[in-house]
DNA sequence: GTGAAAGCGCTAACAT
DNA sequence: ATGTTAGCGCTTTCAC
């Protein structure tokens, strides 16, 4: 018994109820002035005709469609699921949605952006992704803010929210200092991403005031992921045992966990005992007992709000934020990967 | 130098291009006949005014928004986010975008679905969770086909794509057997989901044909999530060392991971040498070194075409599947977790 | 091949 | 509080 292939509209409901369409518009939004028996009599109407009101085209006249672009560059890096979920339940608890562009490695944003475009979307939170000046400018010049998140790009017109990625670097530097650290080296992420300079920066800068000199730290860089990663911790203990590091920064988890699993399992390497390992993020595989990895955490939940915020979403005052850049504290984590201080 | 306020409409690039908007209109429509330099004309003014067609507009007409609803009942299981992001890619690659509902545990889809419904998706998919049957033939009804991905219920009105779970639990018993195994032990999941279910009687049934009473299966819900599975782990061993466990299938790889690293760091149980251990989904992680994990792959990538395909995006003939099933055969991946056969 | 005109389903003045 | 009317930006007959 199939109903109606066509489906019903506000004209239909109005009908059934007897009242004019408009009254069916009123009856479904909360704060226009509409009798309380007249809103029963059409929600009535709209029950018997399976009538949901058409957000698409209610966007058409409002010129809002209550969707947000996300645009996740690595899907395969837990931090960006994790925000990524915040993103959308933060969302829908606005009543608005996410509408995802997924971009592969070495994609161009330029080109999503292009498509983000023609969907009218509300706002565009983009994480680990390039884009260029022209393209944000075309955003942001029709009214579509863009914001990006845990990437900062000096001189960019888009607003920023990241978290403050020299100050973690240097709680790492403190920390595997405070647990006997002499020997250091760090595993670097996308070398053109101010996210992994400045870890890096809060590192080395740490370090060096400790008076460990920037030439002593060994580099080896994993591109942001657990195979790189892997690839690269091999390389730096490509050397007489004498000279391996006894510290490790990573500076994200997942390479964290690529580098611990392969130096545990290729070269049987004891950790925290023979090596210390910190990493960046905290993502949710840091805490599992095969790696208890100590890390910075990343306020996920303060920049998510802080994200959705500059889109300024709520209000006709369309506010477009420029060269916002908001850099939130992340605080460290300490589990096993470091040995206890003074132990 | 800001540009115009207002976005450039086809009547804008209509007057400048000095042609009919209807002509705009078929510019952008790839097989509209149009001559070529008048396309060319036009997307030259476009380019000009920075115009870009509004896909929610034409939407209205078209009675399609290339946008398909997609339901994610678990974000923290890396099998639901690979699926996620093969669909999204796929999608984007037929010029399509995922509109992302995200379901937080006990929520109900029957909710996310009303909203769904507003936003005139091409069609839904669904992981992960559980559709009435009242919503589902409302949104059948209403021309939006629904499939459920890795969820298969009995009698139920939507199309259903999953792995072949009752194969698949069989082939993780007759590897546990050629291992050695002697005592089974499993962890399940959601004990209300067919996915779960059908797993332990692929499972059961194949040991029971080799002689292995299903009531010398231990068995312990793990609820599908690495702390309950944990938790649901250490529930087994609660017994005389002499009466442990020395086979273990977990429903799923999530769990798997959480067993076998509170089995390790808890009870410092050798794997494989005194557990032999099994997951199911081949999620990323079960590669990784620390777990090197045997189980069964799922196949994404040919689960999201058909998925898709039963959609029936393309074309304007929408027919909706209804009722359908389709079981695609899952593989065994064997890894480190089981003693190699005669070893 | 091209233009004119009629919607698609809704919201938002504007009257009443 | 309610109805009338004019669009929102586009696609699609239908003439020419």
């Amino acid at each position: 018994m199939m109903k109606s292939r066509r489906r019903a509209t506000s004209f239909d409901v109005a009908a059934l109820a007897g009242v004019s369409q408009s009254a069916v518009s009123r009856a479904f939004s909360p704060q226009s002035s509409i009798a309380a028996d007249t809103r029963a009599r059409v929600l009535d109407a709209a029950r018997k005709l399976d009538y949901v009101p058409n957000r698409i085209a209610s966007s058409l006249t409002t010129r809002r469609t209550n969707i947000v672009a996300v645009i996740v560059g690595d899907m395969a890096n837990p931090f960006y699921v994790q925000a990524l979920h915040c993103i959308g339940r933060s969302l829908q608890a606005q009543g608005r949605q996410v509408l995802l562009f997924t971009l592969d490695r070495d994609a161009s944003a330029d080109d999503v952006m292009r498509r983000v475009l023609q969907y009218q979307v509300d706002g565009v939170v983009l994480t680990s992704a390039r884009l260029s000046m022209r393209m944000t400018g075309r955003s942001l010049d029709r009214g579509v803010p863009i914001v990006l998140f845990n990437r900062y790009i000096p001189g960019h017109d888009a607003a920023c929210v990241r978290c403050d990625n020299v100050h973690g670097g240097g709680l790492i530097a403190s920390a595997l200092l405070a647990a006997g650290g002499r020997r250091f080296a760090m595993i670097t992420g996308d070398p053109g991403a101010t996210t992994s300079q400045d870890r890096v920066r809060g590192f080395v800068t740490h370090l060096a005031q400790a008076g460990v000199a920037p030439e002593d730290i060994a580099e080896a860089c994993g591109h942001s992921t657990y195979e790189g990663a892997a690839a690269a911790a091999l390389a730096l203990f490509d050397r007489p045992r004498r000279d391996w590091p006894d510290a490790l920064f990573c500076i994200n988890d997942i390479m964290a966990l690529g580098a611990m699993d392969v130096l545990r399992a290729r070269l049987g390497i004891a950790i925290p005992d023979a090596l210390q390992v910190a990493g960046f993020d905290d993502i949710p595989q840091a805490a599992h007992l095969s790696y208890r990895l100590t890390t910075v955490a990343q306020p996920v939940d303060a920049m998510v709000a802080e994200a959705l915020a500059l889109l300024h979403l709520d209000g006709p005052a369309r506010h477009i934020e420029r060269a916002i850049d908001r850099a939130l504290p992340g605080h460290l984590v300490v589990r096993a990967t470091l040995r206890p201080p003074g132990g």
